[in-house]
DNA sequence: AAATAATAGTTAGACACCTAACCATTAGAC
DNA sequence: GTCTAATGGTTAGGTGTCTAACTATTATTT
């Protein structure tokens, strides 16, 4: 017999992995990944331009795997790095032209995604599960 | 201002991602990554040995996936391919001594976890967030 | 002011995942 | 029975992630 606790687990973890298939397929004419279009939808959003520690922390992932990620952005066409004049550490990430092209498409297949997903779901069911997950979230995020 | 649907795909994605991390971390003495394990847990859970193609399915990846998660799994000692003698295209796969050591420690460690995170939360709300991840899941899957 | 700490970014090497193309074998169609 | 389909596994090449060790620059300590 399972337990509740490995089938909320279970059931997290392929949620989260199919979620992430299901929009890499819709944007796969745009030959970017999951994590591509996240960081320049991250780097649209900023009010400022950010630097390259402050998006890798805002996206989860480490310094390293952020420097790859934007060698590949950049050879594609979509960011630009920029010496920062205040602090000759940083460089700042900001779009092309053609990466902000690419952040209108994509803002508009997410959305759309999330709420095809979601329109059959209870409002106040959704919101305890957010809530449940946001606690979740922290929990792990606390044991690190 | 940000929708509940945005705020519960967020929270989605960033609970399974430090939900995974948590568990390296605590597994991180096995020098074996998340994908490993599961990968070890799921060959001891069958009743007869799997097929790469069984195994494959049940993780939820491609085959080529699992034939390099093999390869390193048999130069680590924990797994076999066995020819089957039914279908000469086929290799089962099956544990060794070293690879039932490390499925017991692995299996106390995940256990301890979910319970350990798991505890403070109202078993309803944890039933009811299962179901909906449950249904997410399945329409994740339908739309592939 | 000089020595030391901390921070921003990088490089190197490994793991985990994918798609596309391929080989060997089995199963089905005729 | 042979030709073709489908299936199990592999190889090749690319994306995304990590840790550990490094360089350059800035901040702190004394």
């Amino acid at each position: 017999m399972i337990s509740i606790e490995e089938r909320f687990s279970a059931a997290l973890h392929k949620t989260a992995r199919g979620w992430r298939h299901a929009i890499d397929r819709r944007l796969k004419d745009l030959d970017l990944g999951q994590a591509s279009w996240m960081c320049i939808a991250m780097i649209a959003k900023s009010p400022q331009p950010p630097s390259q520690s402050e998006l890798a922390h805002q996206l989860g992932v480490e310094n390293p795997t952020m420097v790859s990620m934007l060698d590949r952005l950049v050879k594609s066409g979509f960011v630009q790095r920029q010496p920062s004049e205040l602090d000759r550490r940083v460089k700042l990430v900001v779009l092309t032209d053609a990466g902000m092209q690419v952040y209108e498409t994509v803002r508009k297949e997410a959305d759309s995604f999330r709420k095809e997903l979601l329109q059959g779901i209870d409002a106040d069911k959704l919101l305890a599960a957010t809530e449940l997950l946001e606690a979740l979230q922290a929990a792990t995020e606390k044991s690190a």
